[in-house]
DNA sequence: CTGGCTAAACTTTTT
DNA sequence: GTTTAGCCAG
């Protein structure tokens, strides 16, 4: 029979937590490569295939690119079973999409119920910090005698109050010491901030789920959503917070029909409010407590690469215990391989790549992952020096560009007028108009019950007079939206040609970036999925200069450690493990810090099937300095592999020694800097 | 009031 | 290396 044949390709546990049914709610605790997303597609399906209601599930996951890829994997199962209509059943899962996602879609079907007009605009990170900031400055914050903690760090502790669901006083003491005396003036900051996000109609990230969650507080409301969801399905569950456990609690106060998976031995987001917690106290919230089905056969690496990955996370504080098992034998064990300096790393890696690519294995199935996003920076260079086509992800966004956030504020501001931070910044692109001019029109519109009326009837300074008709023809055009979508987008970005012309030396690669974008624009069906898609799942990749690859294109894959989540390469090389950059020497305070850096080298390592590399550079030059000065400092191995457990590795030094008898003595000499004495002659 | 300047502070990972 | 607060001329 057909369901026996997708079923059978399953081991025993999986196939337990597939076919698990009843009222008990469901934990997979599964390993990496443990074919978690496998399990969890087929769990899927195959209730889809028992005829459970596709359309009456949720699925949240990490990210987009892991949603996408859960609802590729079961509608592929699904069509195998149920030729005709697998993909209409798929089709209909149509709840699937990280927190923030599905919330933004609730609040804006159930805004009626809350007070929340509907046509609310969300900030980014960014703005939230700006926004944070205005208000800091109207508190007459920003002049105080010892200086107040600036705007990045008042909204990560905003943030993590609401997030990990704990008074602000214990964030301060816990998380932000050194900020504790402000805890009176902090209070005030985040009520007041509070207050300008709901007068001007917009929402942070936090807000997505903070609405939610309260949403799911009022007996009614809550009823009427729970009454639309059987199933409940969360991926990664050990990065999730306290406030995105407090509303799957309320989706699903007895844990029937939900199915939580994740590994605590992977939780690296904690600076984001995650908490290991979630995942080790899930059972027994629910009567009966949850079923725990543990999934540890490793179907991706080598059994060299699990030993060594497994001896690392072995040294931890503490973890479940679980270890790992492979089926995959190898006589090559992962190389721990020292080099003098970055650049003699980034050479490394290139060649090394190269080499496997020569033996089959294409660049799609490579990937170098780093701590930092700049850690590649040298590697960068290499790849670009040798012609050898890349993508990054994490780091430095698309959307940070100064350009692409000016011509996002102004379609931001065209959907939101009540938006101060996105009209702030627009209007002091006006040549002549500044800070003053911008909060006195802003305060003006906030006035006015008819806010394009107020633009024109504005007085502008002399210095931007010429400007004006232009500039409140255009907002009043875009904002009315006779224009439609995308044909908004280019009236946008006629306006902002000649600025951007003026306020950039280099226009013309950054009028690249805007035609990019307009791309991007043309894909969506109206301005605010545009904006609020591209807020909420920014692009996240970024390629050398050339522009990206074409699809057919082979190229490698460069990742931070925290973007690489979830997935896997046949060969992986793992830049600076050295201390200070892993664990990164901003997060070795305190013991759960360090503790997490210690399971980010455990995930790096275990993304690796074939081949593993950890390269360990001796040099850093300092970066404080002009190029190629030669201020360096001298680092070592990462405290994560001590010399009790390189029985794991195969350690090398790269180039390889010359040979004894040809260069004798020489490695006892000092190392003395010449090029910095010929540097010196000429200063 | 703007915009150009200097000095000093901050510097990771991301929905 | 980048961002931000503060100063000052026009």
């Amino acid at each position: 029979m057909m369901t026996e044949n997708y079923l059978a390709r399953l081991n025993p546990e999986q196939r337990h937590a597939v076919e698990h049914s009843g009222d008990q709610p469901l934990l997979i605790v599964a390993g990496a490569g443990s074919g978690k997303t496998d399990t969890l597609a087929h769990r899927v399906a195959h209730l889809i295939v028992q005829r459970a209601d596709p359309r009456r599930m949720m699925l949240l996951t990490f990210s987009r690119r892991a949603a996408a890829e859960m609802s590729r994997r079961v509608e592929r199962i699904a069509v195998q079973v149920l030729p005709e209509q697998g993909r209409l059943m798929v089709d209909a899962l149509t709840w699937s999409g990280t927190f923030h996602a599905i919330g933004n879609r609730l609040l804006r079907e159930y805004c009626d119920q809350i007070g929340l007009d509907r046509a609310f605009t969300i900030h980014d990170r960014a703005d939230s910090a700006d926004l944070i900031n205005l208000v800091r400055h109207d508190l007459g914050l920003s002049k105080t005698e010892k200086r107040f903690p600036a705007k990045n760090t008042c909204l990560a502790i905003y943030s993590r109050v609401v997030n990990a669901e704990i008074s602000l006083a214990g964030v301060l003491a816990t998380n932000f010491p050194w900020c504790a005396e402000w805890e009176g003036e902090l209070k005030k900051l985040f009520g007041s901030y509070v207050e300008a996000k709901q007068r001007q109609n917009v929402l942070d990230y936090d807000d997505l789920l903070l609405y939610w969650a309260q949403m799911m507080q009022e007996r009614e409301i809550a009823r009427d959503v729970c009454s639309r969801f059987d199933h409940v399905f969360v991926d990664e569950y050990q990065d999730t917070n306290r406030l995105q456990a407090s509303i799957l609690l309320a989706l699903k106060p007895d844990g029937k029909g939900l199915t939580v998976v994740g590994d605590d031995a992977q939780s690296i987001y904690s600076f984001r409010a995650a908490t290991v917690r979630n995942i080790l106290d899930f059972p027994k919230q629910f009567t009966p407590p949850a079923r725990i089905i543990t999934l540890d056969r490793n179907y991706r690496s080598t059994q060299p690469i699990l030993a060594a990955a497994n001896a690392v996370i072995d040294l931890a504080e503490e973890r479940h215990k679980k270890n790992l098992r492979s089926d995959r034998p190898s006589a090559e064990q992962p190389q721990l391989v020292l080099v003098r300096d970055e650049a003699d790393q980034a050479r490394y890696v290139v060649d090394r790549v190269l080499e496997y690519r020569e033996s089959c294995v294409v660049l799609k199935q490579q990937a170098v992952l780093f701590r930092a996003s700049h850690h590649s920076g040298q590697l960068e260079i290499e790849l670009a020096r040798r012609n050898i086509p890349f993508v990054k992800f994490g780091g430095l966004k698309f959307l940070e560009a100064a350009h692409i956030k000016d011509v996002l504020a102004f379609l931001r501001w065209a959907e939101n007028l009540r938006d101060r931070v996105s009209g702030f910044r627009v209007i002091q692109l006006l040549p002549g108009a500044g800070s003053a001019t911008a909060a006195r029109l802003l305060d003006r519109l906030a006035e006015s019950d008819q806010p394009v009326r107020a633009l024109f009837d504005f007085q502008p300074p002399k210095a931007c007079a010429e400007d004006w008709p232009a500039f409140a023809d255009t907002v009043k055009v875009v904002s009315g939206g006779a224009t439609g979508w995308p044909a908004e987008f280019d009236l946008v970005c006629r306006w902002y040609a000649p600025h951007l012309e003026r306020l950039y030396e280099d226009a013309k690669t950054r009028e690249v970036d805007l035609i990019q974008l307009a791309q991007i624009a043309s894909t969506y069906p109206n301005r605010e999925r545009f904006l609020t898609e591209l807020t909420l799942d920014p692009p996240n990749s970024t390629s050398d200069e050339a522009g990206a690859p074409l699809l057919d294109e082979d190229y490698l894959i460069l990742s931070t450690i925290h973007s690489a989540k979830g997935q896997e390469w046949k060969s992986v090389f793992v830049l600076n493990c050295v201390d200070g950059c892993i664990p990164s020497d901003l997060a070795t305070e305190s013991t759960p810090e360090i503790e997490e850096e210690r399971r980010l080298l455990y995930v790096a390592m275990t993304r690796a099937k074939d081949h593993l590399h950890l390269i360990v550079p001796h040099r850093f030059y300092a970066h404080q300095q002009r190029s190629s000065g030669d201020r360096h400092m001298y680092a070592s191995r990462t405290r994560f592999i001590p010399d009790a457990i390189t029985e794991h590795f195969e350690q090398c030094t790269w180039p390889a020694p010359i040979r004894e008898s040809s260069a004798p003595a020489v490695a006892s000499l000092k190392t003395v800097p010449i090029g910095a004495r010929l540097k010196q002659i000429w200063r």
